[in-house]
DNA sequence: TGCTATTTGATAATGATTATCATTATCTTT
DNA sequence: AAAGATAATGATAATCATTATCAAATAGCA
């Protein structure tokens, strides 16, 4: 599945060096990733990629259907595309990011949208308070 | 209800002519403000407050447990404090915020944290797509 | 190999937000 | 009403995440 990933690209999109090992970052946990932070992954591996690029490839990469993005708090973090639709918990204390999926939330949340006769192309959902560790 | 909350404010505590303005227009609807909406519409009225003003204000405000902010996409908004909990239906097209509740929902999200061991401290919520105008 | 179009990196620019600082003003006491 | 202490303001600089710019580099195709 992960090879797929690599070798399927939209036409016309290039796979450069910088794109690979962003993907690749990406792709190799089910962490979530601002810039910043895989700027300094990266670098730590001795790859040294332009701040600019980090932000243009996660820009591409995403727009291209090959990782996901999510808002947690106000500012935009990615992960890898092949896990299923969950939301997030996140620790006000650590910072720890945890996920969850609860079906009966999601049904909820379409009935509710429906009944105000709204469209749905996506939700957000964060509880924010503190992890089992951090209490 | 209004007139207590203009009256009680936090020891130290100074209302401004600045001050009252922004609780005068936050509470003047039920509507959701960001800074620079806030900033135009005082303006508009001929009240020129400097825009270094509203965001510290607004800062202070939220402290003082005056009005209440939520994280809507990556910015932050305004609303009056005196509204029950509720969550958002953002309109993709023309950025209109519509509210709602649903108890189930809040019930399923305190199992689900309470079954990760996370102690809640408040969430967001937003539903993102088209309203009944836009479609 | 050559060519073209895309991409990069460094840096400038942007926009939201916060810090700084001289000045102003609120609020309490006298 | 005046004085005094301290909070708050406005204008502007600074900060930070992110995006734009542009010359140089490079991916990928013929």
């Amino acid at each position: 599945m992960i090879i797929i990933i690599f070798i399927i690209r939209p036409m016309s999109l290039r796979m450069t060096p910088q794109r690979h090992a962003v993907l690749t970052l990406i792709n190799g946990s089910a962490r979530h990733w601002d810039a910043e932070a895989i700027s300094r992954a990266l670098q730590k591996n001795d790859q040294r990629i332009g701040i600019a690029t980090i932000y243009r490839t996660l820009s591409v990469l995403e727009e291209a259907g090959l990782i996901a993005a999510v808002v947690i708090g106000q500012r935009k973090h990615y992960e890898r595309i092949d896990k299923p639709h969950h939301d997030h918990m996140v620790c006000e204390a650590c910072g720890r990011i945890e996920e969850f999926f609860h079906q009966d939330i999601e049904t909820l949340q379409h009935d509710i949208a429906k009944r105000h006769g709204f469209c749905i192309q996506g939700h957000s959902l964060v509880i924010f308070g503190l992890c089992r560790q951090c209490q």
